[in-house]
DNA sequence: CGACCTCTTGAACGCTTTCAATTTTCGTGG
DNA sequence: CCACGAAAATTGAAAGCGTTCAAGAGGTCG
């Protein structure tokens, strides 16, 4: 279950909370840290558990989703080879996981104990700000996607989706979705019937074009027109 | 504009991060800090501006929220006396403000240099594990409110809120709503109207009633069954 | 090549939104 | 202290839109 293998320093310093840390602090992580492999769908970790350990992910795909009351999942991020799990940080004892993790393809994380973490963190000044960076800026992901829930129009959801993917890939027409579209309209908070019929309209529409995980942006400004609530073709 | 009276230690001390620090501490922040008094629909902040000052609300109501296409408010937080503006954090310049914040009565704010709030976390391991605690528990309640507003059932909205207020007001039977109706509307990214009748739904049930501001909880545990998808009477 | 899951499409239903009008509440000034 | 006016809250009716249910097509991996 728990590899005992050495991690690489390079796999630790693609970090940026682990980047500029002195060889003697990456030393001592190597010794404590270890590499936790998942087999798809296997679980990491469950929402309202105590944290026991900070992930950082080194291969592979994980999910962080909560339950419906209906039993599906509500998806709230997919993480990939390189993502750190910043919902599994804990500096005081007593945080509880806010969401599940579960694997969705073959995966391994960096598994680290929090205290380390915490201990890095006093011995490091510049390890403590990307630290607090970090939330920083998960609390700022995290004010977009409420903010993305909070419009009613399914089609004004799936438009800032799709801009925002188009402008994280360098603005190039062509781009991968990062999961399934399922997992998209989970994301999005839309039933995968919607989200389908949405991408349908946007390809009858000239706007945007998708074939399996591909998706071709054809008029970026008539997208952000959509966004910006000019365009009512949503 | 800027008053510079000098901030009593009590109203420094009762903000968690300040509470454990050294007197040397407290006297600097009360040399460097001030008090930003707010007449009501005054502007604090804006979205996207740089971070230049943060924030601790001593007195009054601020809202922090985003505009729509629409032009309308989506309300994210109400801070009322003694509610840190953690989202006015930066330890890295650079950040910028996530949210508009814009006072809802006359208020004032205890203002500090950010850079002041990154030297206490330096000199002081309680403050930065306060600091870090206060930006996890941000965390936590944005995933609670992107996970409210991933319900598209307005009762299960209305049924999370209420229970939630019943129990961070100590799960006493009546209790007061922190803003009007009409805030709590946009927090809930529900219309007025669809609030009012959701409440006039739950008071024909005998689940809860609302006179103005005053809440009654008549039945916690519909309520719960409500807010679990037990109940449909949503 | 086959089983399983994802994705798509169609049609009907239910619910929130929208528009409009009335009532109530609350703050300000007389 | 009461009166007035503006904003908030409530209620009704109609319309728009996403969900749900059902079925079929397409893709993927063993």
């Amino acid at each position: 279950m728990l590899e005992r293998k050495m991690v690489p320093v390079e796999q630790i310093r693609q970090f940026r909370i682990f980047r500029n840390l002195g060889d003697e602090i990456v030393s001592d992580i190597r010794r404590s840290a270890w590499i936790k492999s998942l087999a798809a769908d296997e679980v990491l970790f469950r929402q309202n558990d105590p944290v026991r350990r900070t992930y950082f992910c080194l291969s592979g795909q994980v999910k962080l989703f909560r339950l419906t009351r209906a039993g599906s999942e509500k998806i709230f991020t997919i993480a990939s080879s390189g993502d750190s799990l910043r919902d599994s940080i804990s500096l005081k004892p007593g945080r509880l996981y806010p969401l599940h993790c579960t694997a969705i393809s073959t995966s391994e994380m960096l598994s680290i104990d929090p205290e380390f973490i915490a201990d890095i963190c006093h011995r490091s000044p510049d390890a403590r700000a990307s630290l607090i960076d970090a939330l920083e800026q998960r609390i700022d992901e995290l004010v977009d996607h409420a903010e993305l829930l909070s419009v009613d129009k399914a089609g004004f959801r799936v438009a800032s989706y799709l801009l925002n993917e188009y402008r994280r890939n360098g603005n190039e027409q062509s781009f991968r979705l990062g999961s399934s579209k399922k997992y998209v309209a989970s994301y999005l908070s839309l039933q995968p019937e919607t989200l389908s019929r949405c991408l349908r309209h946007f390809r009858q529409n000239g706007i945007a074009s998708s074939v399996n995980r591909r998706i071709e942006i054809h008029d970026p400004e008539r997208l952000e027109q959509i966004v910006n609530g000019v365009d009512a073709a949503a």
